[in-house]
This record gives structure tokens, C-alpha cells and sequence, in this order.
RNA sequence: GCCCGCUUGGCUCAGCGGUAGAGCACUCGCUUCACACGCGAGGGGUCAGUAGUUCGAAUCUACUAGCGGGCACCA
């Protein structure tokens, strides 16, 4: 006797298979021998290096892997392609804090030594996540694994610097950027968080320099002031009309400034008068601008304020500045009045200091061309195409049409050096290499810009660096475009639009078909997970509790709205793979005899029933299956799985067969109704493999079937794994609709017999006796069957039309013209029994009363489709029939 | 402020123009020779509300309410 445990242990399973799969290089598209294959590929959105994964990765993750061993058993050549990024700022603010430890500054290290600890630390510590990736069955190319920091891909980097330096798009500018005092670099308008805080108005007085009196303004951020180069209004206040054009004396400064009009200004909002600071807030950068104001910056990139703010605030913090300003302006009777005010400020996305808008030079890139090509693209040939349509593509035009240039470039150390030099006398040369440059330059006494690129820079090229670019390589002409991209919502804008944009100036093409947006997880109380908060769910530890394969169900399923966590969900699921644990268990132990080669199948007309049916339906849900993966329809693909081998394959198939299969004698019945059994359960193993890669591998491998055979017909000389056998893509010939119908009466007539049981209260184990009489057609249906009724109703079964019934008795009437008896004497109580079929009554007459109504209706009868009236009226018939049967039943009874 | 999504049994979610579904929870009965992470049988919903379109609406349209999200937030 085999020995198999009665209940599935994941961590056995998920023990072994991984490396395996890996190490016979199953993972890479090389190992699928068609040339003439169609491809598919997916680029990972790649996790950055000093993450660890979250249950957003696991849920990406999940439906890459899905996708990806689908088509890869298909025949496909499919490749899902690795990476991770350098993550900037992160890592460099990883290893700062590292040094601090040691006591040490990076500026201690210097440079060179610095971005050597980088590495160290990358090593040592970062990536994990990849391990992790491992862990989730993720069957990824390793091969072609890319860090954004490799050789390949910095020189990407610089090649893509250099081509939209030269077409005019990326410049060299001074202007206003977000600035992170602490981390001591600029940030990009999507790395700004906003977030409400509590914090106070506060009115100022600034005097005209011109007789008495005062123009109010209001501001959050009175330091500013010491910055500040006019005040606006606007043009149609009338309050203002006459001051427009005075001059006004700035306190604290007594600098002249000008009352100047603009519509910008809301006159609803404060006084109506807006002191403007063109060095220190983007708004007014913009009005400095348009008036061609002075821009004078008080505040410097540690946050503290500068000589220009006057000898009394330099060198003071800016909070404490706004303390001393307030201070100095109520000792001089110009401050009007200060009120509490809620607003938004823009915080740093990694370390959360309170940002500080300076002028400040930078390297900028463009977007209007590169928005405007994606646009076109959305536009004209509506790609990529976003799953699900609505709202992502709205979400997606509308942001890249309020598009703004992006800062590129980055205060740090670690990460791609931007590739411009420059020249003693203080030229510009952008070349990819100093080599380059220098030649350009006509000298080699270059200084390279200090700055690096953003890490999303280097991210925004992976769909195609990743694949060899700039150099047309074999991979590159092969696997570009990528068929889906699969990421959360908050990637929209950092990712897919940027990767939208690269793509179509540097491929000529989009760099992927589809962007399928998954729902996010929720906490239960339908908060984000998110660390701040602690609420997260670890799914290495669901992993561990419940097994990698459930997980991975309980994720598919999630689809792409937004769900809340529930254990629950994982723990059925990870019922349900037991649930194919023992099924496969019952077969295993059963499976002597049944033979190894030829189909089961074979002489199709001939076959019983349930054979049949079970071929039916297989076939039907391998269809269903392969339509709803083609369609992202991850959440009906799980159910259409988990109905499929729970309630058709184990719930009615195994019990069918269970008299034949489990025969004390062989025989060739038995040994085919085996092999039947274990040709079912194979094939089933195959359709769930994608979502459970480890527990199907772990059975298949179990199997007494001739592996080799199963194989797809592209990895026909490999080793045998379920990864690479050909997944079922369902035979239309094997569904036989006639079948099902008669199967499904069966089932009803079990299912009635099981009801009048549980109702009569007639123990499981007292043997009863069912007569059923049945309209010819069904008749021979149920006497084929009968020996299953039998089994299944633990009853002795008499088909025969014409026999007599005794009167204590429970009766039922079938559908399609069927009624059953079930004689109870000595049992039944005839009220009780009376008021049953009463009830039954009761009910076809309320349907029927329904379908009357709309037959009836003389609109409906002409204006609903043919097919449908004709259904309704063959209802109507049959609950007629059924209610005429039910009559008879309650005369004899009374 | 602008835009969007969601509202279906106690809970978590499917369905998205033609007889209201699943899992969990609940009730009853089962050590039936794969599985108690199980088997069998049940109970439970006017599909948020209102008005429309339609022969027919949970499903389409408009509005209302509650919840959630995105963008812009004006000093």
C-alpha cells in the first residue's frame, strides 16, 4: 500500500520542486524548442532593492506567474523577466544611516569609497526580496535577472541621456523644485506627499511707503516675508483698485515693493492681498514671473535662512525664523491677527521632513513631446489598453495631460552620474562617455556633473534595457513589446506612463499590449496596509501558515477591485488543496491495474453516463478557463477551477465511480475505470497548475500516467514537470450537452431522494427503498444509472412504471417528468408528509403564477425573443405536469 | 472644488438585460472503506433609495444618500 499522508503539508512540497525547476532552466524561454512559437512576454515591474515583500508584490506576483505558466504551457515561448532597482534615495539613506553608527559622515568616505559601501551593502543586505520571490514559486528567467546600477543598464541610462539631450528635451535650468532639506536633494513633483496638517493663518500689515495705512496680507509661512518682492490682488477688487501700483515698505526689510494685479489671486480668500515670495513658493515663483519680480531666496538648503533674510535671521532654523518674525512684527503693531487653518503641505515621500521649495539649479526633462506621442497613441490606437478600462484609462490621460517637466536630476551619490561635463570655461558637453566628451570637448580637463538621475529614470527604460538596448540584440527584436504589464494603481503615473513615453520615442512602440491594474488588499477595517500604520499583513507569514499555493489562490482571486483581508478566504482555499491532496490520494490508492498508455476515452459513444458528463464538463471548464485567463478574469478563473474539481470531480465523479473503481476483483472495468479517474485528475492538475504550481507538481509527479506523452509538443525531449505539459484548452466535440441533461436528472433524483432522507429523519445507515417512475426517455437514463442511485441513496432502487406504490410513503416529482417513492411504512407521518409536498406545491405555483403573468403579457409575447417564449412556455408545462403529479400525490394521502 | 469607484444574505465577495450565486458563519444529521482542512440535508437577500429607459432591470440612464479613492488645492 502507497503511503500518503491524509493531510497536505505544503512546506514538503514547496521544499524541493523550486530548485529543481530552476536549475533544468524550465524558467527561460530557451527551453521551448519551436522557433516558430508565439511569444509572450512580461517585464517585472522591478522591486527595489531595499524592499521586502509586501502582499501588493504577492498579488502582482501571483497573476505574472499565472499568466506566465499558462502561455508557457501553451506552447508559448514565454519569458518573465527579473529585475530590481537601485532605489536612490532609500539605499543611500540605508547606508548614511549605517555610517552614522560608526560615527561617520559619507563625506568622511568621500565618494568613490561611499558608493564601494553601496555595493557592500546591496550584497549583504538588499534584494531580498528576490529570495522571497523564489519563495512564492515565482517562475521567472533568473538568467536575464537586470540591476537598474549593472554595466547593461547604465549605459542605457546614459544612451537615453544623451539621444534626448540632443533632440532639445532634456536642459539645464535654475528654477523652483521640490527640495528635501534632509536628504539634501531635489525630488520630483510625484515624490511629494501631501498631507493635511493643523496650522495657523497668520495676518501681516505691510505699510504703503506713502502716507499712513496698510495693505493686510495673509500667509502660513511668515518667514517668507523676508523673501518677499510684491504684493498681488486682483485686477477686479474694487477694494484695491486705488492702491494698485503704489509702493509698499516691506517690515523687517524695509525693502520697496510693488502692488501688483493679477488674476491669479482669489479675492475670496484671506484679505484679498497675497504677499508674493517668487524664491520660496511655486505659485509665486510663476507670478515672479509673469511681473518680472526679484527673486530673492532667505531660506537655503538646509532649511536655514540665509544672509539675504537680514542679520537678525541668518543662520537661524526656519521655524524658529518664523517665531522671531512673528515676534518682531507684534512688537511693532503689524500683525493684525493670527487664526488656526488647516492646509496642505508638501512632505518628503521617504523620510517625511517638511519640504522646502528653493531655486535651485537642476537637469529637467521635457514632456510635452513625449506626453503628446502618448496621448496620440491612447488616442488613435487606444494602447496600451488598460484592464479594467474604466477608470484607469481616464486616470491615465487625465495626468498626463496636466503633465509638468520632470527634475531628473538628484543630490546623491548612489545611483546612474549624469552624463554632461563640463568645460574649464564652463561649457556643457553631454556625451556617454568621458571618452566622448572629451573628444567633443577638444580637451580632457573635464569635470562631470556630480549629480545622478532619478532611479525612475533608469526604471522607465527596463521595458526594453532590460533586452539588450541600445543594441538591437536577438532579445530586444524577440521579446518587444512585452504582452501585459501588471501593477498596482499608485504606478500608473511613476511606471506605466513613463514607460509609455520611452518606449514610443526610443522603440518606435509601446512596450506593452495590456496594463492590468490590480485591486489593492485591505486590512479589514478597509485601511491600506502600509507600514507606518503596522496593519500590514506579512505574506510570508500566510505562507507559512496556510502554504504558498493557497495564498496564491486567495490572491488571484482578489482581481482588480479592491478587497478586504480575510484569513477565512485562505483557510477554505487551503482546504481546497487538501481537498485535491485526497482526491489525488483516493486515486493514488486506487489506481493499481489501471494502465499506462491509451485513451480511456477511447470509443466515445459507448461510454457510461457519468464518463460522458465528466468529459463534458471538463472540457466546458478547460474552455472556460483558457477564455477567462485571455480576459484577466482572475477571480472567475479561481471559481470556475475550484467548482469544477470540488463539486463536479469529487463531489459526483469519484462517488460515481467509487463501486467500479474500488472493485474487490479486477477486471478490465476496473483497470479502465481507473485510468479514467486518473486521466480526469491529471488533466484537472494541469488547468489548476498555474495557480498551484507546488501541490499539482508535487501529485503529477505521482501519477501512474506516462509523463513523457503529457508534455506540450515544444518541450517534448524534456524532463517530464507539469510546467511544461500542454495545458487543456478544452475539446468542443467532447461537449455533449445531452449528457449533462441527463446527468443532471440524476443528480436531481439523488439529490431528491438525500432530501426526503434528511427530512424523514431516516438514519444514514437504515436501508430504504426508492421506486421511480419516469417518462420513457429519463426512464432508461435512470436505469442505467441505477446502480449508483443506489449507492449514493444507500437504497434499493426499482425502476418501473407501473408498479404499485404503497401509500405510506414519501413521494417527490422530478423535473422532466419523473416521480420518485420512497416507501416509508410504519415512518411516515401522513400530516407531516402532506405538508411537505404542500409546500412544494405552493412554490411551482408561485413560479408559475410569474410565468403566467409574462405569458400572458401580449408586449412580451411579440417583442421578446422567440427562443425565450418558447422556454417560458416549456416551463410553465413542466411545473404544469410536476403540479398535476403533486395533486394525485396529496388525493391519495388524504 | 473637480473627477472616479463602491453600496447584493450575519461576514468577505461574484454576477452586470431574461428563473438571485459562492466561500465563511448558522441549523439539523453523519467516525459512509480520499478527505472532520470532511460528507449529506437545510434556513437566510424587496440586489442603498427615488425616478426613468425596456416586453423585461441587481444588471442601462439620471438624481439622492452613505462609504472609499484620485487630482487640484489659494497665499
Amino acid at each position: 500500500m502507497i503511503d500518503i499522508p491524509k493531510t497536505y503539508d505544503p512546506k514538503e512540497a514547496e521544499r524541493h520542486h523550486y530548485a529543481r525547476w530552476e536549475e533544468r532552466g524550465y524558467f527561460a524561454p530557451e527551453i521551448n524548442k519551436d522557433r516558430n512559437a508565439p511569444v509572450y512576454t512580461i517585464v517585472i515591474p522591478p522591486p527595489n532593492v531595499t524592499g521586502s515583500l509586501h502582499m501588493g508584490h504577492a498579488l502582482q506576483h501571483t497573476m505574472m506567474d499565472v499568466l506566465t505558466r499558462w502561455k508557457r504551457m501553451l506552447g508559448w515561448r514565454a519569458l518573465w523577466l527579473p529585475g530590481m532597482d537601485h532605489a536612490g534615495i532609500s539605499t543611500q539613506l540605508m547606508v548614511t544611516r549605517q555610517l552614522k553608527k560608526e560615527g561617520l559622515t559619507r563625506h568622511d568616505l568621500g565618494r568613490e569609497k561611499f558608493v564601494e559601501r553601496v555595493w557592500q551593502w546591496k550584497e549583504e543586505y538588499g534584494g531580498q526580496i528576490l529570495n522571497q520571490l523564489r519563495r512564492e514559486g515565482a517562475s521567472v528567467d533568473w538568467s536575464r535577472f537586470r540591476f537598474t546600477m549593472d554595466e547593461s543598464m547604465s549605459r542605457a541610462v546614459r544612451e537615453a541621456f544623451v539621444r534626448l539631450y540632443d533632440a532639445g528635451m532634456i536642459y539645464r535650468g535654475n528654477r523652483i523644485v521640490n527640495w528635501c532639506p534632509n536628504d539634501q536633494t531635489v525630488l520630483s513633483d510625484l515624490e511629494v506627499l501631501r498631507e493635511p496638517q493643523k496650522g495657523k493663518l497668520y495676518y501681516l500689515r505691510y505699510p504703503f511707503k506713502d502716507g499712513d495705512g496698510s495693505i493686510t496680507v495673509a500667509t502660513t509661512r511668515p518667514e517668507t516675508m523676508l523673501g518677499d518682492t510684491a504684493v498681488m490682488v486682483h485686477p477686479d477688487d474694487e477694494r484695491y483698485r486705488d492702491v494698485l501700483g503704489k509702493t509698499l515698505i516691506l517690515p523687517l526689510v524695509n525693502r520697496e515693493i510693488p502692488i501688483v494685479a493679477d488674476d491669479f489671486v482669489e479675492s475670496e480668500f484671506g484679505t484679498g492681498a497675497v504677499k508674493v515670495t517668487p524664491a520660496h513658493d511655486p505659485h509665486d515663483y510663476e507670478a515672479g514671473l509673469r511681473h518680472h519680480l526679484e527673486q530673492i531666496s532667505v531660506i537655503d538648503k538646509y532649511g536655514r535662512m540665509t544672509e539675504a533674510a537680514g542679520a537678525d535671521f541668518a543662520g537661524l532654523d526656519r521655524y524658529k525664523a518664523r517665531d522671531l518674525v512673528i515676534e518682531k512684527l507684534e512688537a511693532q503693531g503689524l500683525l493684525e491677527k493670527v487664526v488656526d487653518y488647516e492646509n496642505a503641505i508638501s512632505k518628503c515621500e521617504r523620510c517625511k521632513t517638511v519640504l522646502e521649495p528653493l531655486i535651485s539649479t537642476q537637469w529637467f526633462c521635457r514632456m510635452d513631446k513625449l506626453r503628446d506621442a502618448a496621448l496620440a497613441k491612447l488616442r488613435d490606437d487606444r494602447k496600451p489598453r488598460f484592464v479594467p478600462d474604466v477608470p484607469y484609462e481616464k486616470v491615465y490621460s487625465d495626468w498626463l495631460e496636466n503633465l509638468r517637466d520632470w527634475t531628473i536630476s538628484r543630490q546623491l551619490w548612489w545611483g546612474h552620474q549624469i552624463p554632461a561635463w563640463y568645460t574649464p570655461s564652463g561649457d556643457v558637453i553631454v556625451a556617454r562617455t568621458r571618452a566622448e566628451a572629451e573628444a567633443k570637448a577638444g580637451t580632457n580637463e573635464l569635470t562631470q556633473d556630480e549629480d545622478v538621475l532619478d532611479t525612475w529614470f533608469s526604471s522607465a527604460l527596463c521595458p526594453f534595457s532590460t533586452l539588450g538596448w541600445p543594441d538591437e540584440t536577438d532579445d530586444l527584436k524577440t521579446f518587444y513589446p512585452s504582452s501585459v504589464l501588471i501593477t498596482a494603481r499608485d504606478i500608473i503615473f511613476l511606471w506605466v506612463s513613463r514607460m509609455v513615453m520611452t518606449g514610443l520615442e526610443f522603440m518606435g512602440k509601446e512596450p506593452f499590449d495590456d496594463v492590468y491594474v490590480t485591486g489593492t488588499v485591505l486590512d479589514k477595517h478597509s485601511q491600506r496596509m502600509s507600514k507606518t500604520k503596522g496593519n500590514g499583513i506579512d505574506p510570508l507569514e500566510v505562507f507559512e501558515k496556510y502554504g504558498v499555493d493557497a495564498t496564491r489562490l486567495t490572491l488571484a482571486s482578489v482581481g482588480s477591485t479592491d478587497t478586504r483581508w480575510s484569513e477565512k478566504q485562505v483557510e477554505s482555499y487551503r482546504n481546497f488543496a487538501n481537498k485535491i491532496w485526497n482526491a489525488a490520494r483516493f486515486c493514488l490508492l486506487n489506481a493499481e491495474g489501471g494502465p499506462l498508455s491509451g485513451d480511456p476515452f477511447a470509443d466515445h459513444e459507448n461510454l457510461p453516463l457519468h464518463d460522458r458528463w465528466i468529459l463534458s464538463r471538463l472540457n466546458k471548464t478547460a474552455r472556460a478557463v483558457n477564455a477567462q485567463l485571455e480576459q484577466y478574469e482572475f477571480h472567475g478563473v479561481v471559481q470556475t477551477l475550484y467548482h469544477f474539481f470540488w463539486d463536479d470531480f469529487c463531489d459526483w465523479y469519484i462517488e460515481l465511480s467509487k463501486s467500479t473503481v474500488t472493485a474487490e476483483a479486477d477486471s478490465e472495468t476496473r483497470q479502465i475505470a481507473r485510468a479514467r479517474l486518473i486521466a480526469i485528475l491529471e488533466q484537472s492538475l494541469r488547468l489548476l497548475h498555474p495557480f498551484m504550481p507546488y501541490l499539482t507538481e508535487e501529485l503529477w509527479q505521482r501519477l501512474p500516467v506516462g509523463h513523457s506523452h503529457l508534455l506540450h509538443g515544444a518541450y517534448s525531449d524534456s524532463e517530464p514537470t507539469i510546467m511544461l505539459a500542454a495545458y487543456p484548452e478544452g475539446d468542443a466535440a467532447l461537449i455533449d450537452e445531452a449528457a449533462e441533461a441527463e446527468m443532471q436528472a440524476v443528480i436531481d433524483l439523488i439529490s431528491r431522494v438525500r432530501n426526503i432522507r434528511s427530512e424523514m429523519n431516516i438514519k444514514p445507515s437504515d436501508r430504504i427503498q426508492v421506486m421511480i417512475a419516469a417518462t420513457s426517455n429519463l426512464q432508461s437514463v435512470f436505469a442505467a444509472s441505477a446502480d449508483q442511485i443506489a449507492r449514493l441513496t444507500r437504497a434499493e432502487v426499482s425502476i418501473d412504471g407501473n408498479a404499485q406504490t404503497p401509500e405510506a410513503a414519501a413521494r417527490a416529482v422530478l423535473s422532466g417528468g419523473a416521480e420518485i417513492a420512497v416507501p416509508l411504512e410504519g415512518l411516515i407521518d401522513f400530516a407531516q408528509e402532506r405538508a411537505r409536498l404542500s409546500r412544494e406545491k405552493e412554490k411551482l405555483q408561485k413560479e408559475a403564477e410569474k410565468l403566467e403573468r409574462q405569458l400572458n403579457n401580449s408586449d412580451f409575447v411579440s417583442r421578446a425573443p422567440a427562443e425565450k417564449v418558447s422556454e417560458l412556455r416549456a416551463r410553465v408545462e413542466d411545473i404544469a405536469q410536476r403540479s398535476s403529479a403533486l395533486d394525485q400525490m396529496l388525493e391519495a394521502l388524504s
